[in-house]
This record gives C-alpha cells, structure tokens and sequence, in this order.
DNA sequence: CCGAGTTCCGTTAACGTTTACGCTTCCGGG
DNA sequence: CCCGGAAGCGTAAACGTTAACGGAACTCGG
C-alpha cells in the first residue's frame, strides 16, 4: 500500500547504470544506446515508474504555454470561455502554465492562420474552437504530429488527430429542449422550427435529431420542421426565419441551437409572432434577458462557457503534466435558465468575467495562511 | 511581470539571517524570538512571499489526510458524493491527499462522535455533512481551535467557523422548480405541496421561501401550501403527505425538495392521485427512475453529488496546500432531468459511480507519455 | 566559578528531477 | 601515430523547502 513510489535512481540502481542515462531513456534525448534504452524503459515499465511532478517542476522550472484560440463572437459565450481558462490556469497549484490568446476578430476568418502561428511559436499546448472542423483537421494534424496536443472547446474535430474535446452533451440538450417544448405546448399540435449553425457540424446535427427523436416519442402531436441554417450570419437567420413564420401558419414553437437568437427573435417580432410562439433559446447574454424576463423566450440552455473553459485547460494541462490520465471527451449537462433563476445566472455570469474579488479574499481564522503568507 | 518569485533564501539574505531562522518565523515554530519573527514576518509580506509548493512536496513528503464525514444514506446520493471525493483526490497532481472515510450508519446518529474522532485522530482537514447544524456547531468549532479546516456538503453550518461550504444554490433551485410548476400547470387554480427536511435547516427553508416567491410572482393563480416536514423518517412523509392529499381537494402539484420522494410518491399512489399531481422532485436515484419514465414525475431536480464532492475536496485542498485563494461558499446551479434527458445522468452516474475505465485508458498518440511512462 | 539547561540561530543533508559538463571509448583521416 | 570528433555514459550542481543537528550565548542553582 503505502510503499515509496519508484525514482530515476531506483531504476539506475537496478540497471547498474546511472540516473543521467536514465533520464536520456526515459526522455528520448540523444546519448544513449538503442539497447540501454530499451532496458531503461522495460525495468521503468516493471518498477512502475511515474515521475513525480514537484520534483520536475522544482528543477526544470519551464512553464507550459498554451495557446487559446477562439473567435471573438457576438455574445458572451467566448469570454467567459476564456475567462474559465484564465481562472483555472491561475488556480493550478504549480504555477507553471502561461496561456497565449489567439483571438479571431470574425468567425472563421483567419482560424487556420492563428492554428500554424501557435504551431509555429512551439508552444506546448492548443485549445481551439475549431468553426468549421473540416476545414481545420489537416493542420490539427499537423500540430499533433509535431506533438502538440490540441483541445477542442464546444465543436469537435473528428478524425483530426486532436487529444480530445469538451462541449455540451448534445443529447441532453436536444432533448431537454424537447421535453420542455412539449410540456409548455401541454398538448397543442402544430410544428416547431430548429434552427442550427449547420448541419454539418456534428454537434448540430446531434442536438437537431436529439430534439426531433424525443419530440416525436412523446409528443406525436407536435412536428420537428427541417432545420435552418444560419451559419451565424444574422441577416440569413433573419431571412429564412421570417419567410417561414410567414409560410407556416400552424407553427407552435422555436428551438434555436445556437447563440444566434437575436435575429430569430426579431424576425418573430416582426411578424408579430413574439407571444405566440413558444421559444426555447441557447446561451446566455445581456440582450437575451429582456426576452426572458418578458417571457418572450420561455427558457434558455446554457451552455455554461465557463466550465468548458476550465475543463479544457484542465484537461490539457493533466495531459502535459503526467501524460494523460482522465477521460478526453467531455460531455457537460447543460443548465436551465427560466425567469425564476435568471438571476443566478446573471450575477455568477458577472462574477465568473470579473473574477477578482474571489482571489486573496480576507480571511476569518487561519493559522496556516498567517504562517505561510502573512 | 516575469521576475522570479521570493524565496526564503532571498528573505534571509534581506535580513542578513539565515534561512533556517526564516522557516520557523513563518510557521511559528519553537527556537525565533518575537523580535526576528516579527521582522521575517514584515519582511515576507513586503517581499509578497508564497511558498513554493512543489519544493514544499518534494522536502516533506508529509500527505494530507482528510477526513469524510457523511451518512450512508437511503438513496446513492451520499455514495456519489464520496466518490466525487475520490475521483477529485486521486487527480490531484501532487499525489499527497489520503481520506478517510467515517461513514454514520443513520442519519444524525453518532455524527458528532464520529467528528470527535477524527478531530482526536488529528487529520489535516475535515468533509463533513451536519445533518442538524445547530448540534454540530460546538464540534465544527472544536475542530476549527485544533487547527483542522472543516468545510461542509450540501447542508451549511452557520456561525461554527467552519471554513466554507459546498452545495446546490437554493434560490435556483426553489424558483426553477416553481417556474416549471408554474407552466406546466399551464393557467390552472390550485395548491402547491412542498415537502422539506426541517424548516430549520436554512438551505431548506430558503428552498421552500424561493419557491414560494417565484409562484406568487409569476404565477398568483397557485397556491403555495404550508411545508411538510418530512424529518427524513419515511413514516412521517408518507403519514403527512397522505393525510394532505385526502384533505386537499384542490391539490395541483407537489414539490419534493429532500431525496425522500418514494414515500411521497407512494402516498400519491395510495390516494389515487399520482396521475393527477405534477410532481417534482429532487435527485436522482434507482427507484426514482420508473416514476420518471412513467412520467409521474414531471422532473426532478438533480443536486450534483458528485461535483458538490469534487469542489470540497478541492476546496480544502487548495486551503491546506496554499492558504486559500477560492471562495469559500460555492453555490452550484442544479441540473433537470426529465424523461428526454434521463439517460444521459443515468449514463453519466453509473460512470462516477464505478469510475474505474476512465482512469489509465488506453492511448492513441502520445510521444511525452511513451516518454514518461512506458 | 563550573556544569547543566535554555534560548536563539546557523548549517546542512535530504527530497527527485533536470541540465550542464566531463570523462571515456572508438573511429576515420591526416 | 596522433588528433578531432562523436557517441555513450557518469557526475554534480542546481531548484526551494523541510528537519535534524550543532553551536554560541546566556541563565541559574550549587
């Protein structure tokens, strides 16, 4: 049970050789023999070595860099990722990680630019949002072949090599959302209206089946329109959702995946539809709330940016730290925001993007920290 | 920006003492006199000294032990808690968190014993459930003047000194739970059942104050009924409930806010009310399951033991390892779980619950790791 | 005035890793 | 034969903290 943990000297030890070539093995460095080399890692495998971390930090003292890469956006979903990657690299206890923002002024311009820049600058570490993963996955592959790890927030890359993803399970949303659609509506038939960024984004297209798969089981009555696009551009959403609030008459609700609800919500308003429908949005920002608190929109999923941010980092960092041990795909439950909670949400919002008064708060009674820091 | 930090070295060089003699100012160790430790300490605080951990790991070598104070329980509830705990102290990254599990057979018994113990054991920092604060208070204090940090899951224990505490943020809860009341009752008059531990429990009665306020707010057509309590004693739920339902023509919903939702729902059954109601309940567990299926319970509201574990592990880790940075009062937003989505926490809990596979999986592409580990 | 006991403080060896440097051995070209 | 260089390996000094030991000064009872 409690027996000490195998070191480099043990190992040497056992081999008749010393701790420096043991590092050389254990590390690939030049000088060492393909044969030590191989009896290094085969005695380190049997002795079950694990390096110990406050040992190599304490030496070598290099701090890992990672590089942030996300678009600026139009809602507060980015900067509160970012300020969840902020918050927890300065929560790790050996401060050794140091984050590079990367930040795309529009959606998808210059993505792959900032990707080959990190790359380029050898940082040890990427987390990206990659808009439109198809277009990404050859220079994913590319930082990973060049042994970078990359983490990807909110959308996945599939098949791009890259260490792994943290997002919202899309499941559970579209399914929520469809449960909740359904109970508002309390047996009304009519057909409701999804729209997505686009469907080839698999997290899209999940979250779309999702909805209409849970929609169809337990409320036959209501029906799960074709999706519209929008591709987060807002006159596109505007157009298409005008023309079908016009068309359908028998329309009942809205689902709108994505953060891009404004124009969604304008083009019902406009249609003099804003009270009529029942809307169910995504995401949480300041010019969502008077829709919710008027209950224009009757709930919201959100999406929690701050936790995927942190998650991210997190899991990025346990890779770069001791090689990779957690799960490397998350799936995070969403939260549900209706007029009742809107509150808490918007003031943890407001302390998650500030974030300074919960550092280095005055304290009550503790001998350890006036030992330590006073 | 990027100076090197202060070391002990650099103030005892400062001072033109020794480095031994600055070691035992900070921690108030026998052998400084009051005139140099006054002066260390001054000096320290000038330099912005913090301890650097890793060093501090790799010298002593001591490991942290903390211990867990939590009641079987009735439903897994408790069991998702620990294991969040477990989950949280086997990924720390300086492996040097050790728990130590006093589990109470029944609630509120030998709760106080059991912390005594642990206090009389000299662990470094204590989780703890206090079932009935107010009982607790003088022991939470005790523990506090030995020195040991105590922080609290899921229920608070005011004025005890504790250092913080972890749980579900009532007012969210309350006033989702009502906001979903509300709709999905959809214009219909009626009373509202809410069933509580114990009024005096504060999480509990600021649940019941929320609920209450978000239904008369946006929904003066229901009726919030006085609170039920429950006790936890299942005798007492199913007698009181039973009794309300038979007495309550106008009964329209019942809101559950303690995990003893089965005598309830078992006292709707026997009253032939079960279609009828809209339920809500809070957590999740294996014989909540089919009422949710069978949609006799609309929802429940799910209290994340596992995360509530994560964070006050984490929470007290931070504290003995640092000082304390964090906040030390953490309100997490619950999650709803409906038919559509329960699969998905079904899923997730059993995962937590066994969390055995996520942990050494097998790799796909990893040079540092081959490095490192093989 | 001497030894024993305190009080206060300096010194030093750990802890496990990284990194720079230095020492062999071996090989090919002059 | 000797020199330059490279390949392979050992050595040792860091990194910042803890903890044990030792020594100087001072106190005090005998």
């Amino acid at each position: 049970m409690g027996k000490p943990p195998t070191t480099l000297r043990d190992i040497a030890q056992s081999l008749g050789t010393s701790i420096g070539t043991v590092h050389r093995a254990l590390h690939d460095n030049p000088g060492v023999s393909a044969a030590t080399k191989a009896r290094v890692l085969q005695v380190a495998r049997n002795l079950g070595y694990r390096p110990n971390l406050a040992a190599r930090y304490l030496s070598s003292k290099k701090t890992l860099r990672i590089s942030v890469n996300t678009p600026q956006g139009t809602t507060s979903f980015w900067d509160e990722v970012r300020s969840g990657i902020r918050d927890e690299a300065e929560s790790i206890l050996l401060e050794n990680v140091e984050v590079e923002f990367r930040t795309c002024p529009t959606l998808g311009e210059g993505e792959e630019e900032a990707l080959e820049a990190a790359i380029r600058d050898q940082v040890d570490g990427i987390i990206i949002f990659p808009s439109s993963p198809q277009k990404l996955r050859a220079a994913i592959r590319r930082a990973t072949r060049a042994n970078i790890p990359v983490v990807c927030v909110a959308t996945d890359a599939p098949q791009s090599g890259r260490l792994g993803m943290v997002g919202i399970d899309t499941l559970a949303s579209g399914s929520i959302a469809a449960d909740l659609m359904g109970r508002f509506l309390n047996g009304k038939e009519g057909s409701i209206a999804v729209t997505v960024f686009d469907m080839d984004i698999t997290e899209h297209s999940e979250k779309y089946s999702a909805f209409q798969a849970t929609l169809e089981t337990f409320y036959p009555n209501l029906q799960t329109l074709k999706p519209v696009e929008d591709h987060d551009i807002e006159k596109e959403a505007y157009r298409k959702c005008r023309r079908l609030f016009e068309e359908r008459s028998d329309l009942a609700g809205v689902y709108v995946t994505t953060e891009a609800s404004i124009p969604v919500l304008k083009a019902a308003q406009d249609a003099k539809l804003l009270d009529g429908l029942t809307i169910i949005t995504t995401d949480l920002f300041p010019d969502l709330v008077p829709y919710i608190r008027s209950s224009a929109v009757i709930a919201t999923i959100y999406q929690r940016p701050h936790a995927q941010g942190e998650l991210a980092l997190r899991m990025l960092h346990e890779f770069l730290a001791e090689g990779g041990r957690r799960s490397h795909q998350v799936a995070l439950a969403p939260h549900l925001v209706m007029r009742g909670n809107l509150d808490f949400f918007l003031r943890r919002q407001t302390q998650e993007l500030s974030a300074k008064e919960k550092r280095r708060a005055p304290r009550e009674n503790s001998a350890e920290y006036a030992e330590d820091f006073a």
